[in-house]
RNA sequence: CAACCUACCUUUGAAGA
């Protein structure tokens, strides 16, 4: 049971549950019974995986075969529903809990919190942890970061840094993880002094710098515009001892394209594939804008090129990227060619691709053919957001055609956008 | 006796001034 649930796990871990599913039908062919143990493995990859009514298909079949399922089964739905956003489903869980006589304990709380931050308020999330610890819930570390990471993302950092302090007056020790957090909202923020602070408090309090830390910090460099600095904390990450992923490149390549330097961002890109940190559809996109904004449209439809023979799948990012870039330079044959050949794969063009053909559209005589494209985007079932009707009025506008201007102008506004 | 669950990082935008 043991060697088949390790397997189990492996093949999750790798996020092929597919083949994790078809190992449990293996083993009881084989005559052994999973265990709770390894149907959680299963049932988590499952979770992570986003298939969440499989996982709870699992939890049935295991109550079937007459195993119950521990706290951690129900853990791990709680945490898989609070990813997909079904917070009713998150709720009814607690009821289903105490049914089966099974105590929720810090994990189920702290993952029902996650959710409730993501999908309902920070309100309902506190009002949560308050109710809860009035019977015996006690929020630790883990709670504390997801708070600080909601709050953080809200852009409230004077909040976030309060009850940061607050947390460690309490025992709370804060770790890796709330450090990045921190670090992150601090630089979204634009508090590049602070976060820069916070990555230097992390010696002090003997809590090490992990990988994500040096991403973090880089990118924090990088969204101040100092990509000097990011790439030295980029040999100072190595010099350490902490390996460089793809994420890391990933945020170097597409802070040097933002500062019109993608020579120096194409010599990394060569340089991920010598330490085996293989470049990914993020990898290809920020290199792509990067190629475009500096008007290297063919040599960024060769890395284009490159990223599918790869075997590497573009997405609506990498067209988008590609159309603004050819619609600036004036390649409209290439620009309405990719558009075609996006939705001829499969996917869907938003408002990012509207905008952009929109835009690209000669200034003389096109009214009709720009506002043709927004029809076309309405009729595909988009929303039209402040970029396409800007780009839209504009080109209206400009060929003269004022009552179609203001006319497309009045249903932006009553489309719920408002004029900046 | 051990194996399973929760929190953190990267990519696309028009005009104008």
């Amino acid at each position: 049971v043991a060697t088949y649930s390790g397997l189990a796990y492996a093949y999750c871990r790798a996020n092929r549950v597919s083949e994790a599913l078809q190992l449990l039908t293996d083993m009881k062919a084989a005559g052994l019974q999973p265990n709770v143990v390894t149907y959680n493995m299963v049932i988590d990859g499952c979770g992570k995986a986003g298939e969440m009514d499989t996982a709870l298909e699992l939890v049935e079949k295991m109550r079937g075969e007459g195993t119950e399922p521990s706290v951690v089964t129900y853990n791990i739905l709680m945490a898989g529903f609070g990813k997909a956003g079904r917070m009713t489903d998150a709720e009814r869980l607690f009821d289903q809990m105490e049914q089966a006589k099974c105590a929720p304990n810090t994990v189920t709380h702290n993952s029902y919190i996650h959710g409730l931050c993501k999908f309902a308020s920070l309100e309902a999330a506190f009002a949560h942890m308050e109710q809860a610890r009035q019977k015996d819930f006690v929020p630790d570390a883990v709670t504390y970061t997801i708070f600080l990471d909601a709050l953080s993302k809200a852009g409230k950092m004077d909040t976030a840094f309060q009850m940061f302090q607050e947390m460690r007056k309490g025992s709370h020790v804060p770790n890796v993880f709330t450090y990045n957090v921190l670090i992150t909202g601090f630089s979204k923020a634009g508090k590049l002094e602070e976060a820069c602070k916070l990555f230097q408090d992390m010696e002090k309090a003997g809590c090490a710098q992990n990988q994500i830390t040096y991403n973090i910090t880089a990118g924090a460099l990088v969204k101040a515009g100092k990509i000097d600095l990011a790439m030295e904390m980029f040999e100072d990450m190595k010099r350490k001892g902490c390996s460089p992923n793809t994420v890391t490149y990933n945020t170097l390549i597409d802070g040097l394209g933002k500062e019109d330097r993608v020579d120096k961002a194409l010599l990394l890109f060569q340089e991920m594939w010598k330490t085996g940190c293989a470049p990914d559809t993020v990898t290809y996109n920020a290199l792509i804008h990067g190629l475009s904004r500096a008007g290297q449209v063919k040599k960024a439809l060769q890395v284009f090129a490159g990223m599918k023979q790869q075997g590497c799948s573009p997405d609506v990012i990498t067209y988008n990227c590609l159309i603004n870039g050819l619609g600036k330079v004036g390649d409209l044959t290439e620009a309405y060619r990719l558009l075609g050949e996006m939705k001829r794969k499969g996917f869907t063009p938003d408002a990012f691709t509207y905008s952009a053909i929109i835009s690209s559209i000669g200034t003389r005589g096109n009214a009709d053919e720009a506002y043709g494209y927004y029809e076309e985007m309405k009729a595909r079932g988009g929303v039209p957001d402040v970029f396409v009707y800007a780009a839209l009025v504009n080109k209206l506008a400009k060929a003269g055609d004022l009552d179609r201007a203001h006319e497309v102008f009045q249903e932006m506004k009553s489309n719920g956008c408002e004029p900046t």
